[in-house]
RNA sequence: AGGGUCGUAGCUCAACUGGUAGAGCACCGGUCUCCAAAACCGGGGGUUGGGGGUUCGAGCCCCUCCGGCCCUG
């Protein structure tokens, strides 16, 4: 496999696209937003010309009421990665969530979901009264209370609802967990003041695309917008908008400094990852860096080290 | 030109009658198993427009200069 990792707006899905095209790939997109139909502008989804010329999974399969998990998104990305390698085609697997990421290349073996009353019973419990909430996750699992974040209500819900569905202290494989295939794993990055420009720029052309009008519509969806299809960036701020909190040529500075702090998080994330070969663009078209990472995917094809695990 | 008013962190603003400056956002770093573009944790920042004075002590009072805005001519 190979998969592409970085920065938003550094040219990661560019660069898959190519790469795709050379190797005969098909892309694997791991990011939550570009899952959903009608908010292609916020996400950046692949535009239909790149989607005729390399097929893509994961792109606008999901409808703006639906929610989304990074389990189920797992079990989709397996399918997706096994079916490409079946048909002898590299699966390219690429996007900005680091999570998701993780989740296409390894096993994180994600627990079944837990029945919906119970999910939300916790979750009132730990934002409600997060004291209780850790009692009665230390009185089930000791070590899990241990473990948990517990001033993050999210967290503390999430494992709360995990022990009391019966899912077990299951051992954290987030970073343990081995690749399901030899993987190429390539950080796409940029110098960090282009790489704010870039994004400004992008934001700037979202707006002109017609951004506002995109999410307004999936505001008023008929159907609803989930709360998970509610995180895209845009949404936060057109609703302020809506209810003059800000101005309107507030807009794309509060877009380009969120995406920012997307891409700062991104970076960190990317810090973190074993095993990951740092591929600069520098200034240039993405494209440009299509003889490079091919040698790096040709080099990665004749070591034994390829196919090592990372990091114990 | 005269009168008034304001000038505090990158931005918006706090700081009771003078007691050696805080917040939000931005910025920077980190955590991360199914809401992850989320959620959470942590951090650096200001000779309080310049200069002078009063005072034990001034962002706060006085003088002066600079700059912004308003009014008048």
């Amino acid at each position: 496999m190979l998969a592409l990792f970085g920065p938003t707006a550094a040219g990661k899905s560019a660069l898959a696209h190519a790469a795709a095209l050379a190797l005969g790939g098909e892309i694997v997109v791991c990011d939550p937003f570009q899952r959903y139909r009608g908010l292609e502008i916020a996400a950046d989804s692949p535009r239909p010309a790149a989607l005729a010329e390399v097929p893509h999974h994961l792109v606008g399969d999901l409808s703006l009421e639906q929610g989304s998990t990074a389990g189920s998104f797992a079990r989709l990305a397996h399918e997706a990665v096994d079916g490409a390698l079946a048909r002898g085609r590299v699966p390219v697997v690429a996007g900005g969530t680091g999570l998701y990421l993780r989740a296409a290349l390894a096993d994180l073996r994600f627990p079944a979901p837990a029945p919906a009353p119970l999910r939300e019973r916790a979750e009132r419990l730990a934002a409600d009264d997060p004291a209780s909430a850790l009692a009665a996750l230390a009185a089930l699992d000791p070590a899990a209370a241990a473990r948990v974040d517990r001033s993050n209500p999210r967290r503390l819900a999430r494992a709360l609802e995990r022990v009391e569905g019966g899912a077990g202290g299951e051992v954290d494989r987030l970073w343990s967990a081995p690749p399901r295939h030899p993987t190429l794993l390539v950080g796409v990055v940029r110098p960090r003041p282009l790489l704010d420009r870039l994004i400004a720029e992008r934001v700037r052309r979202e707006l002109d695309d017609g951004l506002l009008a995109e999410i307004e519509a999936a505001l008023d969806h008929p159907g609803g917008l989930s709360r998970e299809a509610a995180q895209v960036i845009g949404v936060r701020e057109a609703l302020a908008l809506r209810r003059g909190e800000i101005e309107a040529d507030a807009l794309q500075p509060a877009l380009a400094a969120r995406t920012r702090r997307l891409a700062r998080k991104q970076l960190t994330w990317l810090r973190k990852t074993p095993d990951a070969v740092i591929l600069d663009l520098g200034e240039a078209p993405a494209e440009a860096a299509l003889p490079r990472l091919l040698e790096l995917w040709q080099r990665a094809g004749e070591t034994t080290e390829f196919a090592r695990v990372p990091r114990a």
